[in-house]
DNA sequence: CATCAATATGAAAACGTTTTCAATTTGATT
DNA sequence: AATCAAATTGAAAACGTTTTCATATTGATG
């Protein structure tokens, strides 16, 4: 009934060596007599011995487990950060303890410190805020921490993203380019650096090189939900908004619809180019426009990294940024 | 440099208590006295002793700690479940180690290892199909497993799903209901019983119970993707298809965009249901009526099972069925 | 064949907890 | 005051590895 577990003391009973030498065989040391590790090798399958990874883990202080904080699997950004994050660990050996945050500081903290007690190797952080308690953990904690697809205001934790204030700036000229006077700022909340200190930058930086004043009636602060963006509609038509930058893809999907629901037509009464280039971007429809960024490779990068850090590998630059582009589908003319 | 840690021992001695009591506060045996759990609490403040999950597994052989094999994340269904797994999960004080597997036998049967190398207390395992090398590496493994959204050909491992074959049957009689004769049936491979043992055995019993004879002609086998399911219009229309029941609804949505995109009218020309009520359901033009499906609730009553059977609690049924609706939308008259 | 360096091995000490069992203290009851 | 049960405590043995250090063993070299 009880678990019949075959240790290393066993297998080094049967093959009649010590547990030290059976314990360089299962780990590949080459200091072994090809006759020894042989016979271990054969005492190993015969009686089925696996190695237990929390033993391993206490004795040599390493997990091979990293902790991704991700603020909700469900949305379609995170998760294609999270399969990146996952493939490389996998190829690196490492699982991910994956824990959902919902954004909530508080939630954060307990979430890191749970990890830290489980001794993972090093942790991949996505949010979209860092508040200043989650800062101060994050900084107590002896094991490395990158951000994927979040910056870092005050700029020095190892990161992975791509320049959105540019981004969003290229965005809006375009939109600005068609003849869009009146182009709509839609994004979460601004208190988030992201949104304040990137992106919103960005878009008043593409309205001063094209001239036009900065007007916040266009910026609108809501939820990163579809349900957000499609109540949206009544508001920006009541601004006399012809086009919308959004930092969302189901948010955006949300006020395409939103608008089209009402009865204009995207793109010619309204253009709409959003921001992350999920794959909900093509199965909409219209397909909308977007800023495109290497979701999966944001993450994959990030793991990357983080592999080095835990190695303590030199590395050249801790604040990575990614290309980002511009594809434009039919939600711009 | 080093990471200086603070120990359980550390605590005793500042304390003037054993090891023992110590671990009698921090997991809060009653059996100590008020005064000395005060003191003892006192210096693990002080100390900022935080217990090492690590160590406290091997002790206990207990990792709070449980594994999810999933496809993958970035699929919406699927993350889903995961996200009613991970607040249950949490909400029971563990944790989940997320791996994808993309539905690879091999992949499946080595993530598997792992994580019962890592001492997980559990794991929920999520796939269309089990091959018989992984039944197999399942019916050794000493630790509990259950199946959420994956049917068990042989039935006797313990699982959470609903009843596929009469939501489908109750999706094709409301298609043939409307006048559909040829109503096309559009899943995944039809290896996996998923499909071949349920939901193709409703859509046949919906077919015989209106007089309509079966034409192999009308089922269509494929990967579950968006493109996938665009691809297919020009097949559709060449067996005179009406109207379809679409497995999966990624698929839908590529089906329900090849089909307008092709200058035909969904639901007037042509009607989908899909199956998994996601929120792409609502996200597309026009919206999709699908079969209704308590995604989070399945991965949620999957981890609370899995919790009752890590805990020797008594169940009293292993194969869960939950309940299935059908939600019109405006993909059908 | 003596010597020395390299190569293989093993003994035992970590690693940081939990848990068992016995010992001690406490408090209530005569 | 004596007794006994219950409540608290501590010592030490797990848990299953890795790792250090010393010891054997081997092979090459002069």
């Amino acid at each position: 009934m009880d678990k019949q577990t075959v240790t290393i003391y066993d297998v080094a009973r049967e093959a009649d060596v010590s547990m030290a030498t059976v314990s360089r065989v299962v780990n590949g040391n080459p200091n072994v007599k090809p006759a020894t590790r042989k016979k271990v090798l054969d005492v190993i399958e015969r009686l089925d011995y696996r190695p237990n990874a929390v033993a391993r883990g206490l004795a040599s202080k390493k997990t091979t487990t990293v902790g991704v904080i991700i603020p909700d699997v469900t949305n379609v950004y995170f998760s294609a950060l999270a399969r990146g994050i996952d493939d490389i660990a996998m190829m690196y050996k490492y699982n991910i303890i994956l824990t959902n945050s919902d954004e909530n500081g508080r939630k954060e903290v307990q979430v890191l410190n749970t990890l830290m007690a489980k001794q993972v190797d090093g942790i991949v952080f996505m949010g979209n805020d860092i508040s200043e308690e989650l800062r101060k953990e994050f900084e107590r904690a002896k094991t490395p921490i990158v951000l994927a697809g979040c910056v870092d205001e005050k700029g020095d934790m190892p990161s992975v993203n791509i320049d959105y204030a540019a981004a969003v700036e290229e965005a809006v000229k375009n939109l600005i380019d068609r003849g869009n006077q009146r182009v709509a700022f839609i994004s979460g909340s601004l208190d988030h650096p992201i949104n304040r200190d990137y992106r919103l930058k960005g878009y008043k930086q593409a309205l001063k090189k094209a001239g036009i004043r900065y007007d916040d009636k266009l910026v609108f602060e809501t939820d990163y939900t579809y349900k957000a963006g499609q109540l949206l509609q009544p508001a920006l038509q009541s601004v006399n908004a012809t086009a919308a930058i959004v930092g969302d893809d189901e948010l955006a999907a949300g006020v395409m619809n939103g608008v089209t629901d009402a009865g204009l037509s995207v793109p010619d009464d309204f253009e709409i180019i959003t921001s992350n280039d999920t794959k909900l971007t093509e199965m909409v429809r219209p397909k909308m426009s977007s800023i495109t960024q290497p979701l999966y490779d944001i993450g994959a990068v990030a793991m990357r990294l983080l592999t080095k850090l835990m190695n303590n590998e030199q590395v050249d630059e801790k604040t990575i940024l990614l290309p980002y582009g511009l594809m434009k589908r039919d939600s711009t003319n």
